[in-house]
RNA sequence: CCCGGGGUAGAGCAGCCUGGUAGCUCGCAAGGCUCAUAACCUUGAGGUCGUUGGUUCAAAUCCAACCCCCGGAACCA
C-alpha cells in the first residue's frame, strides 16, 4: 500500500545566504511534507543540493579573490550543516558539480539532441572587449532607441517597457565596468519550446493539485507562446557540452568555451540525486521515475515558477517520453522582511542559524509554517514573530500540554471510551489535519493543530477537574483521561511541523507513536492507559518584547 | 506596455469561483477562573470590504475603467 512520494526541492545557490525567506518558502513546507508521508507510511525520497553553476558564483569568487571551486568548497558543507540543524530532512542533498551530475546532464543533452528538441544558432551577443567576454544583456546598460530612457538593459527598457533585442541599445556599455560594448557573433544550442507548446498544453490541462494562481500564471506563459531559448552560453564555469558525443554536423564553434547554462542544467539535479541516492542506497533510482504508483511534489518560491510549471516538464518529455512528470508544484510567494524585501546587500535578513540558535528551532518552525505565504506574500515582523510565539504557541498549545500534564501527575489511567462528544471533534480535527498536509495548506494545518489545543483549554476550564482531585478522583481521572486523550491528538499532529516538540511530549508521558495509526482515535484510545507522566518541562520559553526592538535594530534600513 | 498575485477592523488573514448588508486569529476592553509559562474561559468595542461607475430586488462577491504594492526566463525564495 505504501506509496513513493519524490519530493524536488528548489536548488539554492551554493553561495547564497539561506536566510528565513528560504525556509518559509519552500525549506520548511517541503519538510514538513516529507516528514507528513514518512509517519503515514509512504516511501519518500526527498532530494536538493547546492547549485555551483551561474553567475553568482562566478560573481562571488571575483569578490572574494578566489575560484568558483574554492566558493563551492567553502560553502556548500555550511549548507549541508545548515539544513541538518533545521531538521530539513533530506534523504540526500548534494551539489551540481559533481562528475554524477555533469554527466547525467550530458546524457540528457545528448538525448533531446538525438530526439531533436535541439539545434544550434548564430546570434549576435554583446561582447565586453575590455573583459574579454560576452555579457549577459542585463549586464548592459545603454539608451533606449524608443524612449531616450538612459538606464535601459540589453534586453528590456525598465522606462518604456519595450524589448530590446540584442544592437538596439545605443551606447551600449557594460553595467560593472563602465565600459563599451560591442556586437560579437556566437553560435549556442538553442532548445525548441515551440515545438513542446503542444504537449506542455495538454499536459497542463491534466493537472489538478496546482494552486489557482499557480496555473494562472503558467497559462499566461503558454498563451503569449513559447520561444526558443540559447541552453549554452560563453562561460567557462559550468557543465561541458559533450562535443565528442555530437554528431559532426551538430557540433559549434568555439564549444570548449561554452557551458550548458544554469536553467537548462539545474533542475535535471532532481534527476541525477535521484541516481546518486540510488548508487549510494543500493536503490534503483527508477522505482521514482518509470513507476505509475509513484507522485512527484516540487517546492519552490515563485520566481523559480516557470522552470518547474513548463521548463522541467518539457525537458523531461524532450529526454524520455515514458519518465515520470510533476505532479503537485507547491509554490509560495514571497516572505518579506518587516514590509521589505529581503537583501543581503542591503542588510535586511535574519540568518537561519542565527534564529535557531536564538529562538530555537521548533518556534520558528511554527511561526514560519503559521505565515506560510502560500496564495500572497507574508511578511515577517519580530513583533508578530514574538506575539505569535507567546500567545499562540505557548499560552495555547504550549499551555494546554503543560497544564493537562500538571495535573495528570502520577495517574495511572484504566482502558476505556473518552467521551464520545469529544471523541468525535478529536476526530474531526485530526482528519482535517491529515487532509491539509495531504494538499499541503500547511497554514490550515497549523490552525487545525490550535484549534485542538484551544478545543483542550476549553474542556479544562469547563470541567475545573482541580476542585475534584480531592473530592471526586473518579471524575477527576475521568477528566484527566479525556485531556490526555487531547494531548495524544497533539502528538500525532505535531510531529511533522514540531519533531523537537514531539520528542519532548513523548519523553514526558512515556509513550511514543512511531507511525500515523490507520484509525487516529482507536490508537490514541489505546494509548491512554499505557501514559504514565513523569517530569513536566515546558516546551517553549516566552518571549520577552525586549526582543523586538533588539533584533529590529539589527535590520539596517 | 504585457502576464500573474495582492489591496477586507490596530496587525495578520479567510470569504469572492456557486451574489443575499462581513468572518477567523492576535491585539484591545470588561467579567469569570486559578491547574497552568500574568496563562486559560466568556462577553464586548472596532470595518463606507483600494477608487469610480455598471448589472441586479440584492455585490466584498459578477462586469468595466482606474490607482497602489509584489513577482516575471540578469541576480533573488
Amino acid at each position: 500500500m505504501a506509496k513513493k512520494i519524490f519530493i524536488g526541492v528548489a536548488w539554492p545557490y551554493v553561495s547564497g545566504d539561506i536566510h528565513i525567506g528560504h525556509l518559509a518558502g519552500y525549506l520548511l513546507p517541503a519538510d514538513i511534507f516529507a516528514r507528513f508521508h514518512r509517519y503515514i507510511g509512504n516511501d519518500v525520497l526527498m532530494v536538493s543540493g547546492s547549485d555551483c553553476f551561474g553567475t553568482p558564483i562566478t560573481v562571488e569568487a571575483d569578490k572574494q579573490n578566489t575560484t568558483p571551486e574554492e566558493i563551492v568548497k567553502k560553502y556548500h558543507p555550511k549548507n549541508v550543516e545548515l539544513f541538518k540543524k533545521l531538521g530539513i530532512s533530506f534523504d540526500l542533498y548534494t551539489k551540481t558539480d559533481t562528475e554524477n551530475h555533469k554527466k547525467v546532464v550530458q546524457d540528457f543533452f545528448i538525448k533531446a539532441l538525438e530526439r531533436e528538441y535541439i539545434f544550434k544558432k548564430k546570434t549576435d551577443q554583446y561582447y565586453s572587449g575590455s573583459e574579454k567576454r560576452f555579457l549577459p544583456d542585463r549586464y548592459v546598460v545603454g539608451t533606449c532607441p524608443r524612449c531616450g530612457y538612459e538606464d535601459a538593459r540589453g534586453d528590456q527598457c525598465d522606462n518604456c517597457g519595450s524589448v530590446l533585442h540584442p544592437g538596439e541599445l545605443k551606447d551600449a556599455k557594460g553595467n560593472l565596468t563602465g565600459k563599451p560594448v560591442t556586437l560579437k557573433q556566437t553560435e549556442h544550442y538553442f532548445f525548441n519550446w515551440p515545438q513542446l507548446q503542444k504537449f506542455l498544453e495538454k499536459y497542463i490541462s491534466k493537472q489538478k493539485k496546482w494552486r489557482p494562481w499557480v496555473m494562472n500564471e503558467t497559462k499566461g506563459w503558454l498563451e503569449k507562446g513559447l520561444n526558443a531559448r540559447a541552453i549554452t552560453r560563453d562561460l567557462d564555469w559550468g557543465v561541458e557540452i559533450p562535443t565528442d558525443r555530437i554528431p559532426e554536423g551538430m557540433r559549434i564553434e568555439g564549444a570548449e568555451n561554452k557551458r550548458i547554462y544554469v536553467w537548462f542544467e539545474a533542475v535535471i539535479g532532481y534527476l541525477s540525486a535521484s541516481i546518486e541516492w540510488s548508487g549510494k542506497n543500493n536503490k534503483d533510482w527508477k522505482d521514482f521515475w518509470y513507476n505509475e504508483k509513484v507522485e512527484h511534489a516540487y517546492f519552490m518560491g515563485k520566481d523559480n515558477l516557470v522552470f518547474h510549471t513548463l521548463f522541467w516538464p518539457g525537458e523531461l518529455h524532450a529526454y524520455d517520453e515514458k519518465i515520470h512528470l510533476p505532479d503537485s508544484l507547491i509554490i509560495n510567494q514571497f516572505l518579506n522582511l518587516e514590509g521589505n524585501k529581503f537583501s543581503r546587500s542591503r542588510g535586511i535578513t535574519i540568518d537561519s542559524n542565527y534564529i535557531v540558535d536564538a529562538y530555537g528551532l521548533d518556534p520558528v518552525r511554527f511561526y514560519l509554517t503559521l505565515i506560510n505565504p502560500e496564495n500572497a506574500d507574508a511578511n515577517f515582523s519580530w513583533a508578530d514573530f514574538v506575539g505569535k510565539t507567546n500567545d499562540l504557541l505557548i499560552s495555547n498549545l504550549g499551555n494546554f500540554i503543560n497544564r493537562t500534564l500538571t495535573l495528570a501527575k502520577g495517574l495511572k489511567f484504566d482502558k476505556g471510551k473518552p467521551d464520545s462528544k469529544l471523541e468525535q471533534e478529536v476526530s474531526e480535527i485530526i482528519a482535517m489535519s491529515k487532509k491539509h498536509l495531504e494538499s499541503a495548506e500547511f497554514r490550515k494545518y497549523v490552525e487545525s493543530i490550535l484549534s485542538l489545543s484551544q478545543l483542550g483549554n476549553k474542556y479544562l476550564s469547563e470541567k475545573e477537574p482541580w476542585f475534584l482531585k480531592e473530592k471526586n478522583a473518579i471524575k477527576f481521572k475521568e477528566i484527566m483521561s479525556n485531556s490526555i486523550f487531547m494531548v495524544l491528538g497533539l502528538l500525532l499532529l505535531v510531529k511533522p511541523l514540531m519533531p523537537e516538540s514531539a520528542e519532548k511530549i513523548e519523553k514526558m508521558i512515556g509513550v511514543e507513536i512511531g507511525s500515523w495509526p490507520k484509525k487516529e482515535t482507536d490508537y490514541l484510545i489505546k494509548l491512554i492507559s499505557e501514559v504514565r507522566v513523569g517530569e513536566v518541562k515546558h516546551l517553549f520559553n516566552k518571549l520577552e518584547d525586549e526582543v523586538i526592538e533588539k533584533e529590529r535594530s539589527k535590520i539596517k534600513k
